[in-house]
DNA sequence: TGTAATTCCGACAGAAACGGTCGTATACTG
DNA sequence: CAGTATACGACCGTTTCTGTCGGAATTACA
């Protein structure tokens, strides 16, 4: 669980592509699925959702292809993500406005709600640039595998 | 996405319910699940794996029921959805020890590493004390939400 | 000893989400 | 007009999630 969805991860392996290959109008979705040997099809209604979004221009016809809209530094993971994968946030409760239908008891989530904001302020922090470069900040997280699995 | 099951809200309510309870030396599935409305049957199961990851100390019989192993500030949120959801963790990739099979080219998980890492820091830094006793540290989170949705 | 309460455990079913494909329409280039 | 792309909706198979059912083992207590 708490894992993105292959949908976000192909979106930022091609935000990522795009940035690195700034000297390019446009790439076209089957450019970037080839590249990472991705499901042309499908990253191809990945990029139009991240167009809709605003996070490409794209541009159909020979030639075509998306762009960033903005600069890499300006894109942020957390904008990616909540395009492709839609408003998230831990608790299963926080729908809409209203808090859980069914509990009266939801405490929880306010707790967690901090969680929430740290995940979505870690998120915000990276940039695509970040990506691209991959050498970027922070001390490379060698043990950062405490996942020894309890069970399952 | 990045939301959690709902099995592992349960499970933090139902550890949350013991915690809010000590007095009592155990207290049934039953009574938790009544308590916030939940599936008998499904919370059950969720606590029994909770007490094979050693975080709740059952006992069958007539007054039977579960309780915290440990006190209630020395079990973190990320113990209990670990316990229940497994091991998780941002990339798709990351699976196993193997990294990316697919793509020589997976760059990306190695920045979304240290995501990961933030992520369960503060989830570790989450007791089930602090669920419990509901208005805990930190600021409030009144804005946490800019989750406005650009589209879904 | 018997009965009720309760955990334990596996199997299964319905529903939703995910990953991916297909077909077609539309837009742009030359 | 022909070719290259995006745009978009429908569909499908698989997996995951949520929940239910049925039965077995354990314990308390009268």
């Amino acid at each position: 669980m708490l894992k993105l969805t292959k949908k976000a991860d192909y979106g930022l392996m091609a935000l990522k592509y795009l940035a690195e290959h700034p000297e390019m109008p446009a790439l076209s979705a089957k450019d970037v699925a080839d590249a990472y040997g991705i499901p042309a099809q499908l990253l191809a209604k990945i990029l139009q959702q991240l167009t809709k979004s605003g996070l490409l221009r794209s541009h159909a016809g020979m030639n075509g292809g998306y762009a960033l809209a903005r600069d890499a530094r300006e894109i942020s993971a957390f904008e990616v993500i909540l395009s492709i994968d839609g408003p998230f946030f831990i608790t299963s409760c926080t729908k809409g406005k209203t808090g859980c239908e069914l509990t009266p008891s939801c405490t929880i989530k306010e707790p967690l709600a901090r969680v929430n904001e740290t995940i979505a302020g870690v998120l915000k922090s990276i940039s695509i640039q970040d990506l691209a470069e991959h050498e970027s900040p922070a001390p490379r997280a060698k043990e950062s595998q405490q996942l020894v699995s309890l069970n399952r």
